[in-house]
DNA sequence: TTGTATGCGTTATCAT
DNA sequence: ATGATAACGCATACAA
C-alpha cells in the first residue's frame, strides 16, 4: 500500500487534517509543524492520491477533447494536431490533464456523453462537427463547461467557440491575387457544403466586389469531397471563353492536382496562371513552384480554446464568447507579380 | 446534486448494495428486483459516478500516453498520429480512456512521474526518447504497467516495447533497388545518432553484402539533423569518382532536396538516378516523379502497444515482449527498372 | 493553530 | 437473494 495522509500524520504526531492542510498550502499552520510535515512527506515519499482527491472535491482537473475521426486521417491532420499541442500546453500550465476521446456512436450512450455524465472530466472541447442539439441540451442542462472548435451550425450565439476567420482568409487570398495583378480568379473548393467553405467564398466575393471585379460563377468549382477532381476542373476552366488568370485552391492536394493539370497543358505558373492555396501544410513549400498560401496559426486556435474553457470552469458566470483567429499570408513564387 | 445509488435504492426500497450489484451485473439478484432497479435507474437518469468508483476500486481505467514534443512538430508528425489513433481505438474498445501528456521537465517532478505516483492512470505508453533509468526504476519499483513505443537505448530486455523493423526496412529498400538494377546505392541519413538510423543502415549493409556489392563508405551521408543539407550531399555524391546510380533517403524532406538537386544538375529520375525514401507521408506520392518508399503501418504499431499494455494491466504476470512491425514497399516511378 | 467528525459515492465483506 | 457496515484517501465545517 502506498503511504497516505494518515501515515505521515501518525509519524509526525498530528492529525490527518493538519497534514491535509499543509498539502493544500493552507497558511494557518505553524511554521514548525509545517516543516516537520514536509520533512516526513519527503522522507516517506508521499504523493497525494488523486482518486481520493477527486472524489472529495467533486472534480478531476481533467478536460476532455473530443475527436470525430471516422478514420485515421483526422489524426494525421497536421492542422488539427497543432491545436491539440496548444491545448495540451495550456492545460498543463494550468494543472489540468488532457483526455482524448473519439466520438464513435455507441448503442446507448456516446463516449462523450459518458465522460460528462460520469463526471470523468471538468469540461470538454468539441469539434463543431460533433455538435448536435441533443449534446448541447445535455451540456446546458448540466451546466457543463464546454467550448467548440469551429463555428457550429446551430446555437451559434448561445455557445462559446473559436474558429479560423475564413471570411478574412478568402478575402486575403483574393486581394493578394488582385494586388499581384491577377484579375480573373477561379476558386476550386473541396466541398461547398461546409461552413468554412461558404465563409471563404464570401470573403473572396467581397474582395472582388470591393475591387470592382465581377464574380464569374463558372469560376467557382466544387470538388464535392474528391480532390482529384481538381485536375478536370482546370481543364474545364481552360475551355471557358473568358479564361481565368489565377486559381485559388481550397487545400494542398487540390493545388497539387491543379499544378499537374497546368503542367500537362503546358501552362506555366505563375506567368500564365497564378496558383494559390489555403493551408501551409503538408507540402505547399515543396511544390513546384512553391505555393503562396493563406495559412492560420492553429496553435493560437487551440490556445484560445483551452484558455477560454479554463476560465469557464473556474468562473461559472463566464460569458459566452466567439473568437476568430486571423489568417496570414505566406508569399511564394506561385503568385509572383504579373508583368 | 446528481442522482446516486442511494437515491434509487430509496426509490425502489432496497439497500444501496443491491443497487450496486445490479449496476455491476452481479447475477445473484432476483430478476424481479433487478428489473425494478433498472427501471428506476432509467427513470431517474442515473449514471455511476466514476470518481467514487475509481476510489473504491483503486483504478482509473485510464492509460497515459506520453509525448516528448519539444515543439509542435512532433504533434504534426503524421507517422506518430496514426499510432495515437490506433491506441485510442483499442483503448475505447476495452473500456479505457486515453490521457495524453507532454513530458516537459518540471522543477521537482515530471508530469509523467506525477501521473504514476498520484495514481491518475493504470498504465503508461512511453516513447523511447523519454525513457530514462530514473523513470524505469520508478516504474519497476511500483510494479507499474508500461510499454515503450520504439526500441529503447537501455533495458531492452527487461521492458516491453514495440518498434518498426527498421533493419528490415533498410534491407527491403536496398534489395528493391538492387532488384530494379541499381547497383551503387547511396544512403542519405537524417541523423546517424538515432537507433533507428543505425538499424536501417545495418539492413542496407546486409542487403548489399548478400548481393555481393561492396559498401562504399562515401555513399553514406549524415545530414546531422539538417535535412536541407541533402541538397549539398547530392553534389558531393556526383563529384565522386564512382558515382552512385541510386539514392536512398531517410525521409520525405531529404528526398525533396535530393530531387531538387538532381533536377538542378539535369540528372533525370529514375533514368540516370533512382530515388527512394522512407515513409509515405507527408508527400511522397506528390513528388515528381512519385516516390517509391518503404513505409510502415503505424496503426499496427499503436494497436500492438495498446493491446500489450492492456494485457499487462489485466495480468500482472504478463511477460515482457518485444515486437517488430514489418515494413512494406510502395513501388512508384522513382525506382522504375533500369534499362 | 490544531483536532474531531462527517461526507464524497461506490464497492466489498460479512452477515442473515 | 439481500442488508448492514466498513473502507477507499482526502477535504472541510465545526469545535476547541
Amino acid at each position: 500500500m502506498a503511504v497516505t495522509i494518515k501515515d505521515i500524520a501518525k509519524k509526525v504526531g498530528v492529525s490527518p487534517s493538519t497534514v491535509s492542510r499543509v498539502v493544500n498550502g493552507n497558511t494557518l499552520i505553524s511554521k514548525e509543524t509545517r516543516d516537520k510535515i514536509f520533512a516526513a512527506m519527503k522522507e516517506m515519499d508521499y504523493h497525494p492520491n488523486s482518486l481520493a482527491r477527486n472524489l472529495a472535491n467533486g472534480s478531476t482537473h481533467t478536460i476532455g477533447l473530443v475527436i470525430d475521426a471516422q478514420d485515421d486521417n483526422t489524426f494525421s491532420n497536421a492542422f488539427f494536431n497543432r491545436s491539440v499541442y496548444a491545448i495540451e500546453t495550456v492545460l498543463q500550465q494550468n494543472g489540468y490533464n488532457l483526455l482524448i476521446t473519439n466520438d464513435r456512436e455507441d448503442k446507448n450512450c456516446s463516449p462523450v456523453e459518458k465522460l460528462i455524465l460520469e463526471k470523468r472530466v471538468d469540461g470538454v472541447i468539441l469539434p463543431s462537427s460533433s455538435v448536435t442539439q441533443k449534446l448541447i441540451n445535455l451540456l446546458q442542462k448540466n451546466d457543463f463547461p464546454f467550448i467548440i472548435l469551429g463555428e457550429p451550425e446551430i446555437e451559434k450565439d448561445e455557445t462559446s467557440w473559436v474558429d479560423v476567420d475564413n471570411l478574412l482568409g478568402g478575402e486575403m487570398a483574393a486581394k493578394h491575387l488582385l494586388d499581384q495583378g491577377y484579375g480573373s480568379i477561379a476558386f476550386i473548393l473541396e466541398n461547398q457544403a461546409t461552413i468554412f467553405a461558404r465563409n471563404r467564398v464570401q470573403g473572396y466575393r467581397k474582395a472582388l466586389d470591393e475591387n470592382g471585379c465581377k464574380v464569374h460563377t463558372d469560376y467557382i468549382i466544387d470538388c464535392k469531397g474528391n480532390c482529384e477532381a481538381a485536375y478536370g476542373a482546370v481543364r474545364e476552366l481552360m475551355s471557358l471563353q473568358e479564361k481565368p488568370d489565377a486559381v485559388l485552391c481550397a487545400n494542398n492536394v487540390i493545388a497539387y492536382q491543379v499544378l499537374r493539370a497546368l503542367r500537362d497543358s503546358l501552362i506555366s505558373v505563375p506567368e500564365d496562371m497564378a496558383v494559390m492555396s489555403f493551408d501551409n501544410y503538408p507540402f505547399a513549400e515543396y511544390m513546384d513552384p512553391p505555393l503562396s498560401v493563406v495559412d492560420v496559426d492553429t496553435f493560437r486556435l487551440g490556445e484560445q480554446a483551452a484558455t477560454d474553457l479554463i476560465k469557464k470552469i473556474q468562473n461559472a458566470n463566464y460569458e459566452n464568447k466567439q473568437t476568430m483567429i486571423a489568417t496570414e499570408l505566406i508569399f511564394r513564387e506561385s503568385t509572383k507579380r504579373k508583368k
